[in-house]
RNA sequence: GGAGAGAUGGCCGAGUUGGGUCGAAGGCGCUCGAUUGCUAAUCGAGUGUACCCUUUAAAGGGGUACCAAGGGUUCAAAUCCCUUUCUCUCCGCCA
Protein backbone atom coordinates (compact mmCIF):
# COMPACT_ATOMS: atom_id res chain seq x y z
CA UNK A 1 0.00 0.00 0.00
CA UNK A 2 0.92 3.52 -0.74
CA UNK A 3 1.20 6.30 1.28
CA UNK A 4 -1.91 8.45 0.92
CA UNK A 5 -0.50 11.33 1.88
CA UNK A 6 2.50 11.20 -0.80
CA UNK A 7 0.14 10.18 -3.40
CA UNK A 8 -2.32 13.35 -2.65
CA UNK A 9 1.11 15.25 -3.07
CA UNK A 10 2.92 13.58 -5.74
CA UNK A 11 -0.35 12.78 -8.16
CA UNK A 12 1.60 12.78 -11.31
CA UNK A 13 4.38 10.94 -10.67
CA UNK A 14 2.66 8.21 -9.03
CA UNK A 15 -0.23 8.08 -11.93
CA UNK A 16 3.32 8.08 -14.45
CA UNK A 17 4.46 5.32 -12.79
CA UNK A 18 1.30 3.50 -12.44
CA UNK A 19 0.82 3.55 -16.17
CA UNK A 20 4.26 2.12 -16.65
CA UNK A 21 2.93 -1.04 -15.51
CA UNK A 22 -0.23 -0.76 -17.79
CA UNK A 23 -2.48 -0.61 -15.00
CA UNK A 24 -5.92 1.73 -14.82
CA UNK A 25 -6.53 3.67 -11.92
CA UNK A 26 -8.98 6.26 -10.90
CA UNK A 27 -6.92 8.73 -9.43
CA UNK A 28 -9.69 11.59 -9.06
CA UNK A 29 -11.69 9.32 -6.90
CA UNK A 30 -8.81 9.23 -5.04
CA UNK A 31 -8.27 12.93 -4.72
CA UNK A 32 -12.51 13.52 -3.78
CA UNK A 33 -12.67 10.64 -1.56
CA UNK A 34 -9.37 12.35 0.15
CA UNK A 35 -10.98 15.76 0.13
CA UNK A 36 -14.40 14.64 1.73
CA UNK A 37 -12.41 12.60 4.43
CA UNK A 38 -10.57 15.22 5.32
CA UNK A 39 -13.82 17.60 5.35
CA UNK A 40 -15.58 15.38 7.67
CA UNK A 41 -12.79 14.52 10.16
CA UNK A 42 -12.55 18.46 10.56
CA UNK A 43 -16.00 18.52 11.13
CA UNK A 44 -16.73 15.81 13.47
CA UNK A 45 -13.39 16.15 15.40
CA UNK A 46 -14.72 19.63 16.30
CA UNK A 47 -18.12 18.37 17.68
CA UNK A 48 -16.64 16.24 19.85
CA UNK A 49 -14.56 18.27 21.13
CA UNK A 50 -17.67 20.28 21.83
CA UNK A 51 -19.41 17.20 23.51
CA UNK A 52 -16.67 16.57 25.98
CA UNK A 53 -16.09 20.01 27.09
CA UNK A 54 -19.92 20.05 27.75
CA UNK A 55 -20.13 16.43 29.18
CA UNK A 56 -17.51 17.15 31.16
CA UNK A 57 -19.22 19.76 32.95
CA UNK A 58 -22.50 17.75 33.01
CA UNK A 59 -20.62 16.04 35.64
CA UNK A 60 -20.11 18.91 37.82
CA UNK A 61 -23.57 19.90 37.61
CA UNK A 62 -24.98 16.41 38.56
CA UNK A 63 -22.72 16.68 41.65
CA UNK A 64 -24.18 19.81 42.22
CA UNK A 65 -27.53 18.99 42.06
CA UNK A 66 -28.41 21.51 38.58
CA UNK A 67 -31.04 20.01 36.20
CA UNK A 68 -29.20 18.76 33.05
CA UNK A 69 -32.33 17.52 31.04
CA UNK A 70 -32.53 21.10 28.60
CA UNK A 71 -28.46 20.70 28.01
CA UNK A 72 -29.10 16.19 27.79
CA UNK A 73 -31.49 16.76 24.97
CA UNK A 74 -29.57 19.58 23.47
CA UNK A 75 -26.28 17.05 23.22
CA UNK A 76 -28.52 14.47 22.21
CA UNK A 77 -28.95 16.20 18.74
CA UNK A 78 -25.04 16.53 18.58
CA UNK A 79 -24.76 13.28 19.47
CA UNK A 80 -26.77 12.34 16.59
CA UNK A 81 -24.58 14.05 14.30
CA UNK A 82 -21.82 13.41 14.85
CA UNK A 83 -22.70 9.64 14.46
CA UNK A 84 -24.00 9.88 10.94
CA UNK A 85 -20.67 12.38 10.08
CA UNK A 86 -18.96 8.85 11.51
CA UNK A 87 -20.94 6.89 9.35
CA UNK A 88 -20.03 9.11 6.95
CA UNK A 89 -16.71 9.06 7.49
CA UNK A 90 -16.51 5.10 7.73
CA UNK A 91 -17.82 4.95 4.60
CA UNK A 92 -15.32 7.40 2.93
CA UNK A 93 -12.13 5.81 4.47
CA UNK A 94 -13.47 2.14 3.54
CA UNK A 95 -13.83 2.79 -0.36
CA UNK A 96 -10.92 5.27 0.27
CA UNK A 97 -9.13 2.11 1.76
CA UNK A 98 -10.33 -0.56 -0.54
CA UNK A 99 -9.05 1.73 -3.68
CA UNK A 100 -5.46 1.96 -2.14
CA UNK A 101 -5.28 -1.51 -1.37
CA UNK A 102 -5.41 -2.57 -5.23
CA UNK A 103 -2.85 0.19 -6.43
CA UNK A 104 0.16 -1.31 -7.05
CA UNK A 105 3.90 -0.48 -6.04
CA UNK A 106 5.72 2.23 -7.72
CA UNK A 107 8.09 0.65 -9.51
CA UNK A 108 11.83 1.56 -8.74
CA UNK A 109 14.00 4.07 -11.28
CA UNK A 110 15.81 1.70 -12.05
CA UNK A 111 13.40 -1.01 -13.76
CA UNK A 112 12.81 -0.94 -17.59
CA UNK A 113 9.69 0.34 -18.72
CA UNK A 114 8.23 -2.76 -21.19
CA UNK A 115 5.27 -4.35 -21.81
CA UNK A 116 5.54 -8.04 -20.72
CA UNK A 117 8.01 -10.56 -20.53
CA UNK A 118 9.32 -10.19 -23.81
CA UNK A 119 11.03 -6.58 -22.25
CA UNK A 120 12.85 -8.07 -19.30
CA UNK A 121 16.70 -7.47 -19.43
CA UNK A 122 18.81 -10.25 -19.30
CA UNK A 123 21.84 -9.04 -16.92
CA UNK A 124 23.50 -11.84 -16.32
CA UNK A 125 24.77 -15.87 -17.45
CA UNK A 126 25.93 -18.33 -15.40
CA UNK A 127 27.13 -21.83 -16.02
CA UNK A 128 28.18 -23.94 -19.51
CA UNK A 129 25.15 -25.59 -21.09
CA UNK A 130 26.20 -28.91 -21.55
CA UNK A 131 25.98 -30.24 -24.97
CA UNK A 132 24.48 -33.78 -24.94
CA UNK A 133 25.47 -36.16 -27.40
CA UNK A 134 21.46 -37.51 -27.51
CA UNK A 135 18.62 -35.98 -27.26
CA UNK A 136 17.80 -35.23 -23.97
CA UNK A 137 14.43 -35.81 -22.62
CA UNK A 138 11.99 -33.76 -20.50
CA UNK A 139 11.85 -34.69 -16.94
CA UNK A 140 8.15 -35.70 -16.56
CA UNK A 141 9.49 -38.67 -18.75
CA UNK A 142 12.99 -39.62 -16.85
CA UNK A 143 10.89 -38.90 -14.03
CA UNK A 144 7.88 -41.60 -14.88
CA UNK A 145 10.41 -44.45 -16.11
CA UNK A 146 12.34 -44.21 -13.27
CA UNK A 147 9.79 -44.27 -11.62
CA UNK A 148 10.30 -41.34 -9.13
CA UNK A 149 7.27 -39.43 -9.88
CA UNK A 150 3.72 -40.61 -9.92
CA UNK A 151 1.34 -37.93 -11.61
CA UNK A 152 -1.68 -40.36 -12.97
CA UNK A 153 -2.02 -41.54 -9.32
CA UNK A 154 -1.32 -37.95 -8.01
CA UNK A 155 -3.96 -36.79 -10.37
CA UNK A 156 -6.23 -39.83 -8.70
CA UNK A 157 -6.03 -39.00 -5.40
CA UNK A 158 -6.50 -35.33 -6.01
CA UNK A 159 -6.94 -33.57 -8.62
CA UNK A 160 -4.46 -32.95 -11.82
CA UNK A 161 -1.63 -30.86 -11.04
CA UNK A 162 -0.91 -32.81 -7.83
CA UNK A 163 1.59 -35.75 -7.97
CA UNK A 164 3.01 -38.41 -6.20
CA UNK A 165 6.95 -38.43 -5.22
CA UNK A 166 8.49 -41.90 -4.99
CA UNK A 167 11.44 -44.14 -3.48
CA UNK A 168 14.64 -42.02 -4.85
CA UNK A 169 12.19 -39.26 -5.93
CA UNK A 170 11.07 -38.16 -2.40
CA UNK A 171 14.80 -38.65 -1.44
CA UNK A 172 16.02 -36.70 -3.93
CA UNK A 173 13.07 -33.37 -3.29
CA UNK A 174 14.20 -34.06 0.70
CA UNK A 175 17.59 -34.06 0.08
CA UNK A 176 17.02 -30.39 -1.69
CA UNK A 177 15.09 -29.12 0.99
CA UNK A 178 17.89 -30.28 3.54
CA UNK A 179 20.47 -29.00 1.19
CA UNK A 180 18.86 -25.12 0.60
CA UNK A 181 18.04 -24.10 4.44
CA UNK A 182 21.47 -25.83 5.49
CA UNK A 183 23.13 -23.55 2.71
CA UNK A 184 21.00 -20.32 3.99
CA UNK A 185 21.13 -21.16 7.38
CA UNK A 186 25.47 -20.77 6.90
CA UNK A 187 24.72 -17.82 5.61
CA UNK A 188 22.88 -16.30 8.54
CA UNK A 189 19.79 -16.85 7.68
CA UNK A 190 17.24 -18.34 10.65
CA UNK A 191 14.95 -21.13 10.29
CA UNK A 192 11.37 -20.31 10.21
CA UNK A 193 8.42 -23.07 10.42
CA UNK A 194 5.56 -21.00 10.08
CA UNK A 195 1.03 -22.04 9.56
CA UNK A 196 0.72 -23.00 6.23
CA UNK A 197 -2.86 -21.89 6.47
CA UNK A 198 -3.37 -17.91 7.90
CA UNK A 199 -6.05 -15.51 7.83
CA UNK A 200 -6.97 -12.47 5.45
CA UNK A 201 -5.62 -10.16 7.34
CA UNK A 202 -2.28 -11.84 6.50
CA UNK A 203 -2.79 -12.79 3.13
CA UNK A 204 -3.81 -8.82 3.02
CA UNK A 205 -0.14 -7.76 4.46
CA UNK A 206 1.79 -9.04 1.45
CA UNK A 207 -0.49 -8.41 -1.20
CA UNK A 208 -2.64 -11.26 -1.65
CA UNK A 209 -5.51 -10.21 -0.82
CA UNK A 210 -8.32 -8.53 -1.85
CA UNK A 211 -6.81 -8.57 -5.38
CA UNK A 212 -5.80 -11.90 -6.25
CA UNK A 213 -8.32 -14.21 -3.94
CA UNK A 214 -8.82 -16.78 -7.01
CA UNK A 215 -5.48 -17.70 -7.03
CA UNK A 216 -5.84 -18.92 -3.64
CA UNK A 217 -7.30 -22.27 -2.02
CA UNK A 218 -9.37 -21.25 0.80
CA UNK A 219 -10.83 -23.14 3.98
CA UNK A 220 -14.24 -21.54 4.07
CA UNK A 221 -15.55 -22.87 7.43
CA UNK A 222 -12.43 -21.88 9.02
CA UNK A 223 -11.73 -18.46 7.32
CA UNK A 224 -8.39 -19.67 6.91
CA UNK A 225 -5.99 -19.69 3.41
CA UNK A 226 -3.72 -21.93 2.49
CA UNK A 227 -0.47 -19.97 1.67
CA UNK A 228 0.83 -20.04 -1.61
CA UNK A 229 4.15 -19.09 -0.59
CA UNK A 230 6.26 -19.15 2.64
CA UNK A 231 6.69 -15.38 1.93
CA UNK A 232 3.38 -15.00 3.68
CA UNK A 233 3.64 -15.83 7.21
CA UNK A 234 7.17 -15.46 7.53
CA UNK A 235 6.91 -11.56 6.27
CA UNK A 236 4.16 -11.16 8.37
CA UNK A 237 5.91 -12.52 11.37
CA UNK A 238 6.33 -8.68 12.68
CA UNK A 239 3.27 -7.47 11.51
CA UNK A 240 1.49 -5.05 13.64
CA UNK A 241 4.18 -4.35 15.88
CA UNK A 242 7.64 -1.73 16.07
CA UNK A 243 10.65 -3.90 16.27
CA UNK A 244 13.97 -2.32 17.66
CA UNK A 245 15.55 -0.89 14.23
CA UNK A 246 18.88 -2.44 15.58
CA UNK A 247 17.59 -5.97 14.40
CA UNK A 248 17.47 -4.97 11.14
CA UNK A 249 18.51 -6.84 8.67
CA UNK A 250 16.27 -9.55 9.91
CA UNK A 251 16.94 -12.44 7.92
CA UNK A 252 14.47 -15.45 7.54
CA UNK A 253 14.76 -18.87 5.56
CA UNK A 254 11.91 -21.18 5.50
CA UNK A 255 10.96 -24.29 3.98
CA UNK A 256 7.20 -24.82 3.28
CA UNK A 257 4.80 -26.37 1.09
CA UNK A 258 2.81 -23.50 -1.51
CA UNK A 259 -0.61 -24.31 -2.78
CA UNK A 260 -1.72 -22.26 -5.62
CA UNK A 261 -5.10 -22.78 -7.57
CA UNK A 262 -3.35 -21.42 -10.99
CA UNK A 263 -6.81 -20.24 -12.14
CA UNK A 264 -6.61 -18.67 -15.34
CA UNK A 265 -3.26 -20.78 -16.48
CA UNK A 266 -5.69 -24.28 -17.84
CA UNK A 267 -3.74 -25.03 -20.36
CA UNK A 268 0.06 -23.91 -19.79
CA UNK A 269 2.72 -26.35 -18.68
CA UNK A 270 0.04 -29.23 -18.26
CA UNK A 271 2.78 -31.54 -18.33
CA UNK A 272 5.16 -32.53 -15.90
CA UNK A 273 6.58 -30.51 -12.50
CA UNK A 274 6.43 -27.22 -13.62
CA UNK A 275 3.40 -25.91 -12.63
CA UNK A 276 1.78 -27.60 -10.13
CA UNK A 277 -1.07 -26.86 -6.86
CA UNK A 278 1.08 -28.29 -4.72
CA UNK A 279 4.79 -27.65 -4.55
CA UNK A 280 7.81 -27.20 -1.75
CA UNK A 281 9.66 -24.42 -1.53
CA UNK A 282 12.46 -22.71 0.21
CA UNK A 283 11.94 -18.92 0.57
CA UNK A 284 14.54 -16.31 1.58
CA UNK A 285 13.16 -13.40 3.64
CA UNK A 286 14.51 -10.02 4.43
CA UNK A 287 13.63 -6.58 6.50
CA UNK A 288 16.03 -4.43 5.77
CA UNK A 289 16.30 -0.33 6.36
CA UNK A 290 15.41 1.87 3.73
CA UNK A 291 18.46 2.79 3.17
CA UNK A 292 20.22 -0.72 1.87
CA UNK A 293 17.55 -2.53 0.80
CA UNK A 294 19.00 -2.41 -2.57
CA UNK A 295 22.11 -3.55 -1.58
CA UNK A 296 20.38 -5.90 0.16
CA UNK A 297 18.57 -7.20 -2.46
CA UNK A 298 21.48 -7.92 -4.91
CA UNK A 299 23.00 -9.87 -1.65
CA UNK A 300 19.61 -11.72 -1.34
CA UNK A 301 19.60 -12.39 -5.29
CA UNK A 302 23.04 -13.98 -4.76
CA UNK A 303 22.03 -16.12 -2.27
CA UNK A 304 19.41 -17.47 -4.32
CA UNK A 305 21.78 -18.27 -6.67
CA UNK A 306 24.51 -19.86 -5.01
CA UNK A 307 21.85 -22.83 -4.56
CA UNK A 308 21.78 -23.24 -8.18
CA UNK A 309 26.00 -22.76 -8.56
CA UNK A 310 26.70 -25.25 -5.83
CA UNK A 311 24.13 -27.56 -7.86
CA UNK A 312 26.20 -26.84 -11.17
CA UNK A 313 23.18 -25.90 -13.05
CA UNK A 314 22.91 -23.21 -15.82
CA UNK A 315 20.85 -20.13 -15.05
CA UNK A 316 20.83 -16.77 -16.09
CA UNK A 317 19.30 -13.42 -14.10
CA UNK A 318 16.72 -10.93 -15.52
CA UNK A 319 15.36 -8.02 -14.54
CA UNK A 320 11.90 -8.07 -15.09
CA UNK A 321 10.65 -4.97 -16.83
CA UNK A 322 7.34 -2.38 -15.71
CA UNK A 323 5.04 -4.12 -17.56
CA UNK A 324 5.91 -7.77 -15.78
CA UNK A 325 6.39 -7.03 -12.37
CA UNK A 326 3.68 -8.12 -9.38
CA UNK A 327 1.63 -6.09 -8.49
CA UNK A 328 3.74 -5.64 -4.74
CA UNK A 329 7.07 -5.30 -6.12
CA UNK A 330 9.37 -2.21 -6.65
CA UNK A 331 11.57 -3.95 -8.29
CA UNK A 332 12.48 -8.05 -9.27
CA UNK A 333 14.89 -10.12 -10.25
CA UNK A 334 13.69 -13.67 -11.76
CA UNK A 335 16.65 -16.51 -11.64
CA UNK A 336 16.18 -18.70 -14.83
CA UNK A 337 17.85 -22.12 -14.87
CA UNK A 338 18.20 -23.67 -18.52
CA UNK A 339 16.23 -26.79 -19.27
CA UNK A 340 17.66 -29.13 -21.50
CA UNK A 341 14.28 -30.65 -22.09
CA UNK A 342 12.58 -28.13 -23.53
CA UNK A 343 15.77 -26.43 -24.54
CA UNK A 344 14.65 -22.88 -22.71
CA UNK A 345 15.43 -21.28 -19.97
CA UNK A 346 12.62 -21.16 -16.82
CA UNK A 347 12.09 -19.34 -13.68
CA UNK A 348 13.02 -20.76 -10.60
CA UNK A 349 13.30 -18.02 -7.97
CA UNK A 350 12.08 -14.26 -7.94
CA UNK A 351 13.56 -11.81 -5.89
CA UNK A 352 11.84 -8.63 -5.17
CA UNK A 353 12.49 -5.45 -2.81
CA UNK A 354 8.31 -4.72 -2.16
CA UNK A 355 10.56 -1.48 -0.09
CA UNK A 356 7.35 -0.02 2.47
CA UNK A 357 4.83 -1.10 0.60
CA UNK A 358 3.80 -4.83 2.11
CA UNK A 359 5.34 -2.80 5.71
CA UNK A 360 2.78 0.07 5.20
CA UNK A 361 0.14 -3.07 4.70
CA UNK A 362 1.12 -5.20 7.56
CA UNK A 363 1.97 -2.72 9.96
CA UNK A 364 5.29 -3.64 10.10
CA UNK A 365 7.36 -0.36 11.90
CA UNK A 366 10.58 0.15 12.93
CA UNK A 367 12.23 2.86 15.91
CA UNK A 368 15.85 3.71 15.54
CA UNK A 369 18.20 5.32 18.52
CA UNK A 370 16.40 8.25 18.07
CA UNK A 371 13.31 7.33 18.62
CA UNK A 372 12.18 8.05 14.56
CA UNK A 373 9.68 4.99 13.55
CA UNK A 374 9.71 3.92 10.22
CA UNK A 375 8.57 1.25 7.57
CA UNK A 376 11.05 -1.40 6.87
CA UNK A 377 11.45 -2.26 3.36
CA UNK A 378 10.74 -6.35 2.84
CA UNK A 379 12.54 -8.40 0.38
CA UNK A 380 11.83 -11.64 -0.36
CA UNK A 381 13.38 -14.15 -2.81
CA UNK A 382 12.45 -18.32 -3.55
CA UNK A 383 15.99 -19.94 -2.68
CA UNK A 384 14.59 -21.89 -4.63
CA UNK A 385 11.61 -23.88 -5.88
CA UNK A 386 12.07 -27.30 -4.79
CA UNK A 387 10.01 -28.83 -7.21
CA UNK A 388 11.67 -26.82 -10.35
CA UNK A 389 15.14 -27.23 -8.66
CA UNK A 390 14.07 -31.29 -9.11
CA UNK A 391 13.47 -31.36 -12.69
CA UNK A 392 16.08 -29.49 -13.34
CA UNK A 393 18.14 -31.61 -12.10
CA UNK A 394 16.53 -34.31 -13.78
CA UNK A 395 17.18 -32.70 -17.42
CA UNK A 396 20.31 -31.90 -16.99
CA UNK A 397 22.10 -34.22 -15.10
CA UNK A 398 20.31 -37.41 -17.65
CA UNK A 399 22.37 -39.88 -19.01
CA UNK A 400 22.02 -42.05 -22.32
CA UNK A 401 20.31 -44.76 -20.41
CA UNK A 402 17.99 -42.59 -18.83
CA UNK A 403 19.59 -42.71 -15.44
CA UNK A 404 20.30 -39.38 -13.01
CA UNK A 405 23.14 -38.56 -11.86
CA UNK A 406 23.34 -36.95 -8.36
CA UNK A 407 24.66 -33.68 -8.27
CA UNK A 408 27.66 -34.22 -5.82
CA UNK A 409 26.50 -31.16 -2.64
CA UNK A 410 23.55 -33.58 -2.12
CA UNK A 411 25.15 -36.83 -2.22
CA UNK A 412 25.42 -36.58 1.82
CA UNK A 413 21.88 -35.66 1.91
CA UNK A 414 21.15 -39.35 -0.05
CA UNK A 415 23.66 -41.85 2.06
CA UNK A 416 26.05 -41.10 -0.81
CA UNK A 417 23.79 -42.60 -3.46
CA UNK A 418 25.64 -41.12 -6.91
CA UNK A 419 23.16 -42.18 -9.62
CA UNK A 420 19.47 -42.38 -9.54
CA UNK A 421 18.46 -45.80 -11.67
C1' G B 1 -16.61 -30.78 21.95
C1' G B 2 -18.45 -29.61 27.56
C1' A B 3 -17.68 -26.38 32.19
C1' G B 4 -15.34 -22.16 34.28
C1' A B 5 -11.86 -17.77 34.55
C1' G B 6 -9.71 -13.87 32.05
C1' A B 7 -7.80 -9.92 28.13
C1' U B 8 -5.74 -2.46 30.82
C1' G B 9 0.49 1.37 28.24
C1' G B 10 7.57 -1.99 26.73
C1' C B 11 6.54 -5.37 31.21
C1' C B 12 3.98 -6.08 36.05
C1' G B 13 -0.37 -4.16 37.99
C1' A B 14 -4.67 -0.62 40.15
C1' G B 15 -9.21 1.22 38.34
C1' U B 16 -14.76 -2.13 36.46
C1' U B 17 -19.01 -3.13 42.71
C1' G B 18 -22.16 2.35 42.68
C1' G B 19 -20.43 5.20 34.39
C1' G B 20 -18.01 11.61 34.74
C1' U B 21 -11.92 15.89 36.00
C1' C B 22 -8.75 8.35 33.50
C1' G B 23 -4.16 8.28 28.11
C1' A B 24 -5.33 5.90 32.57
C1' A B 25 -2.48 5.28 40.06
C1' G B 26 1.80 2.56 41.66
C1' G B 27 6.08 -0.40 40.50
C1' C B 28 9.73 -2.20 36.97
C1' G B 29 12.26 -1.12 32.61
C1' C B 30 14.14 2.61 29.33
C1' U B 31 16.10 7.83 28.08
C1' C B 32 18.32 12.39 29.68
C1' G B 33 20.54 15.25 33.75
C1' A B 34 23.05 15.55 38.76
C1' U B 35 26.31 13.04 42.08
C1' U B 36 30.49 9.48 41.61
C1' G B 37 38.11 6.70 40.73
C1' C B 38 34.96 2.78 37.27
C1' U B 39 30.59 -0.03 38.00
C1' A B 40 26.69 -0.02 41.36
C1' A B 41 23.56 2.86 44.39
C1' U B 42 20.95 7.55 45.12
C1' C B 43 18.29 12.02 43.53
C1' G B 44 15.62 14.98 39.58
C1' A B 45 13.05 15.15 34.81
C1' G B 46 10.98 12.55 30.87
C1' U B 47 9.01 8.13 28.61
C1' G B 48 2.44 5.02 23.70
C1' U B 49 0.38 4.89 18.68
C1' A B 50 -2.56 6.66 14.60
C1' C B 51 -4.95 10.57 12.41
C1' C B 52 -6.77 15.89 11.76
C1' C B 53 -5.74 21.25 12.06
C1' U B 54 -1.96 24.98 12.45
C1' U B 55 3.01 26.27 11.47
C1' U B 56 6.67 24.11 8.64
C1' A B 57 13.04 22.71 6.59
C1' A B 58 12.29 20.46 11.13
C1' A B 59 10.68 21.13 15.89
C1' G B 60 6.54 23.13 18.34
C1' G B 61 1.31 24.12 19.42
C1' G B 62 -4.08 22.74 19.36
C1' G B 63 -7.50 18.60 18.74
C1' U B 64 -9.74 13.55 17.93
C1' A B 65 -9.49 8.32 18.57
C1' C B 66 -7.55 3.98 20.90
C1' C B 67 -7.90 0.06 28.00
C1' A B 68 -8.57 -7.58 22.81
C1' A B 69 -12.12 -6.53 18.15
C1' G B 70 -16.97 -4.92 16.50
C1' G B 71 -21.82 -3.08 17.76
C1' G B 72 -25.38 -0.92 21.46
C1' U B 73 -27.24 2.14 25.88
C1' U B 74 -26.04 7.27 27.70
C1' C B 75 -25.24 14.28 27.69
C1' A B 76 -20.84 11.10 28.96
C1' A B 77 -18.12 4.19 28.66
C1' A B 78 -11.69 1.08 30.47
C1' U B 79 -16.20 0.86 33.65
C1' C B 80 -23.15 -1.16 31.75
C1' C B 81 -25.41 -4.60 27.60
C1' C B 82 -24.72 -7.84 23.06
C1' U B 83 -21.55 -10.43 19.45
C1' U B 84 -16.79 -12.19 17.99
C1' U B 85 -11.65 -13.40 18.71
C1' C B 86 -7.79 -14.93 21.73
C1' U B 87 -5.53 -16.83 26.44
C1' C B 88 -5.69 -19.89 30.89
C1' U B 89 -7.81 -24.09 34.13
C1' C B 90 -10.63 -28.72 34.44
C1' C B 91 -13.16 -32.83 31.68
C1' G B 92 -13.48 -35.54 26.98
C1' C B 93 -10.92 -36.69 22.35
C1' C B 94 -6.39 -36.85 19.70
C1' A B 95 -0.73 -36.83 16.27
Amino acid sequence: MLDLKYVVNNIDFVKSKTASRNVDFDFDRLLELDRLRRGIIAKVEELKKYRNEVSKQVGIYRKEGKDISEISLKMRSVSDEIDSLDRELSDVQSELNSMLLTLPNIIDDSVPVGNDENDNLEIQRWGEIKDFDFIPKPHWEIAESLGIIDFERGAKLAKARFSIYKGLGARLERALINFMLDTHIANGYTEIIPPLLVNSTTMTGTGQLPKFEEELFKCERDELYLIPTAEVPVTNIYADEIIDASILPVKMVSYTPCFRREAGSYGRDVRGLIRQHQFNKVEIVKLSHPDNSMDELEKLTDDASSILKKLGLPYRIVKLCSGDLGFSSAITYDIEVWLPGQNCYREISSCSNFKDFQSRRAKIRARDKDKNIFFPHTLNGSGLAVGRTFLAILENYQQADGTVVVPEVLRKYMDGIEVIK
